[in-house]
RNA sequence: GGAGGCGUGGUGUAGCUGGCCUAACAUACGUGCCUGUCACGCACGAGAUCGCGGGUUCAAAUCCCGUCGCCUCCGCCA
């Protein structure tokens, strides 16, 4: 129990004595140890992994930052080390000095590192004891994710989380070198700054100088980036906290870090390449794996034509295939009518699914349906030539056989058919291949397939109050060649405009994202208008930046980075909270500290938050 | 805003079609023994009113309702 651990701790005299720290030099780290090191004498600092106590012999696991390596003690040899490790617990800290020795034959341990050798003790001292941690710091245990983050401090201990944050940091380090290489600045933005009125939720910070007025964290440095492009800069990047309040995911926090990048006088073929160089430096930095430049590139619509989504995983195939055409004239009246009403029919190939069970289809109905699809249409081609399907007795031989021919479908295998508008068919078999593919197990461990996006859609209906939004954000160019449709009458022709704004996506998971900015006044007035935006709606929300480009901008254009994603991906884990030091539940608070916290009503009175009136009737209470 | 999963000694789990549960197992913890362990071993011991609140019942860890916490997903994230 904690409290009797407490007693314990005070109460209890000392066996072991605690030892300040009196400058005693550590000399090389536990992990670092090996056979070279036999007969050199070492003082080593860490933390009890473990002690194995065997009576007239004692073993005790040292653990740092590096690794672990086993410190030995007997009693004849240094009776005064072994008293000490007689009474030595699970997360003590000591000091241990000795001599590395070979071990004998037949005692090595070739599961460990330094297993090779050992370090005889003649010295041991006890910087601090430590009370039983509330779970057992080792490796491969995984305790409730709310306790790690409660105890975040005990949680880092364990390896493979140092390890993470020791990524972490060789890869800031890697793309701070390479960027400063390659002629960039890092330059500091503020944090608090304006609240921008589109895209996510701010934190506010109120201002007690201004009562009733608040600053917002900003949500990225967007406009400040620009804004030094206009300076001058030419070549900007900086790690970036930002800070978005909206709901968490596995890859999302409320605070995160961006890599955020701008250079002028260069167009989207200079930027990639800047970036391509600097993945490549980043893998071969710190993962030691090469990869091959460039990277492939895909426009949003072949995306979304071969793979359901904006960010797909081309780790492997079970591509979407159209076979609008094969059943534009089916007996089968669902595909006849999407088809009349400018629908389209998308069919994707389950490779060796034929046998699924009713329950596994029915499972997948029910994802289809959760990803907008009005339903999921299966056609199994058994082994034999037999096709099972609901239906089967609407469709002919021939679209039968053109599904099988289209899809790439051969005895055993599973057709799954979605009808409907074309995000929604695409968007639908899109999820459905993701989860089949993991499924299957189709996804290939240690790959990393890299792919530019490119011209995504430069406007998006908002679904609430149905008026067109910039799918990027509102400084983003147009592609030349849509530049004419900005004005059309024809509001059906703003859905078709694309834009130079590109997405870098790795593993199916989006890394980076970024734009050619626009750069001219009236370009930018025409983007306004058709955001219906006023001129003074305008001026209120961006108006510096306006301002600022009528001062000579140079054309520029920029990408942004999720570095917790990255390094993520880069360590092999599955979420951001793991290779962020101290991160926050999905309800945004933190286990540790306790934020959000209450504060005192004369702190909310100071910063104008709160009248003095409400105030005595609050204390009142 | 919505859907789902989980919550039982310090930790991880079992039990959860109600009663034989006076809650099991492993590990951690405490004491003792042990000179080659490395998930050390052996013996003994201590440790949980089953997240919290309410209901149903002769009887609730178990069923129902509510609530809190953690996680996953949808919406949301210019």
């Amino acid at each position: 129990m904690a409290a009797t651990d407490g007693e314990k701790l005070t109460n209890a005299i000392s066996p072991v004595g605690i030892s300040g720290y009196e400058g005693q030099k550590r000399t090389c780290y536990c992990g670092e140890l090996n056979e070279k090191d036999a007969g050199s004498r070492v003082v080593l600092m860490g933390w009890v992994n473990r002690q194995r106590d065997l009576g007239e012999l004692i073993f005790i696991d040292l653990r740092d930052r590096t690794g672990m390596v086993q410190v030995v003690t007997d009693h004849n040899r240094s009776p005064e080390s072994f008293r000490i490790a007689k009474k030595v617990r699970s997360e003590y800290v000591l000091c241990v000095s000795g001599t590395v020795v070979r071990r004998a034959p037949g005692t090595e341990n070739p599961g460990s590192p330094t297993g090779m050798i050992e370090v005889m003790a003649d010295d041991i001292k006890v910087f601090n004891r430590a009370k039983t941690p509330p779970f057992v710091i080792r490796d491969e245990a995984e305790p409730d994710e709310g306790l790690r983050m409660r105890y975040r401090y005990l949680d880092l201990r364990r390896l493979p989380m140092l390890r993470n944050l020791e990524l972490r940091h060789k890869a800031t380090l890697a793309i701070r070198n390479y960027l400063s290489q390659n002629g960039f600045w890092e330059v500091e933005t503020p944090t608090m700054t304006k609240s921008t009125p589109e895209g996510a939720r701010d934190y506010l910070v109120p201002s007690r100088l201004d009562p009733g007025r608040f600053f917002a964290l900003a949500q990225s440095p967007q406009l400040f980036k620009q804004l030094l492009m206009v300076s001058g800069v030419d070549k900007y990047f900086q790690l970036a906290r930002c800070y978005r309040d909206e709901d968490l995911r596995a890859d999302r926090q409320p605070e995160f870090t961006q890599i955020d990048i701008e250079v002028s006088f260069s167009d989207e073929d200079q930027l990639f390449a800047v970036i391509e160089g600097m993945m490549k430096h980043l893998w071969k930095e710190v993962l030691d794996v090469e990869i091959d430049l460039p990277f492939p590139r895909m426009t949003w619509n072949e995306a979304m034509e071969r793979y359901g989504s904006d960010k797909p995983d081309t780790r492997f195939g079970m591509e979407i295939h159209d076979i609008t055409g094969l059943v534009q004239e089916s007996g089968f009246m669902v595909f006849r009518n999407t088809v009349e009403s400018q629908g389209t029919v998308r069919a994707l190939c389950a490779p060796g699914c034929a046998g699924m069970s009713r329950q596994e289809l029915d499972s997948l109905v029910a994802q289809a349906k959760e990803f907008g699809a009005a339903g999921l249409i299966h056609l199994a081609y058994l082994p034999g030539g037999e096709v099972k399907s609901p239906v089967r007795k609407h469709l002919s031989d021939e679209e039968v056989a053109g599904i099988a021919s289209v899809t790439g479908a051969r005895e055993g295998d599973l057709v799954l058919i979605v009808a409907g508008p074309f995000e929604v068919a695409v968007t639908a078999l899109g999820r459905i291949r993701l989860s089949l593919g993991d499924k299957l197990g189709l996804i290939p461990e240690g790959k990393y397939k890299f792919l530019w996006i490119t011209e995504f859609p430069l406007l998006e209906k908002n679904e609430e109050d149905s008026r067109w939004q910039a799918a990027h954000h509102p400084f983003t160019s147009p592609v030349a060649r849509h530049a004419h449709l900005l004005e059309s009458e024809d509001e059906s022709d703003k859905a078709l405009i694309r834009a130079r704004a590109y997405d870098l996506v790795l593993n199916g998971v989006e890394l980076a994202s970024g734009s050619v900015r626009i750069h001219e006044r009236e370009l930018q007035d025409k983007m306004f208008r058709l955001l219906d935006l006023s001129v003074e709606q305008a001026e209120e929300k961006f108006g510096f930046l306006l301002e600022a480009f009528e001062y000579g901008a140079p054309p520029h254009c920029g990408i942004a980075f999720g570095l917790d994603r990255l390094v993520m991906l880069m360590a092999g884990v599955g979420s951001i909270r793991e290779v962020i030091a101290f991160p926050k539940t999905t309800k945004a608070t933190c286990l540790l500290t306790g934020a959000p916290s209450q504060v005192s009503p004369e702190q909310l009175e100071e910063l104008g938050l709160l009248r003095k009136a409400d105030k005595q009737q609050k204390t009142c209470k």
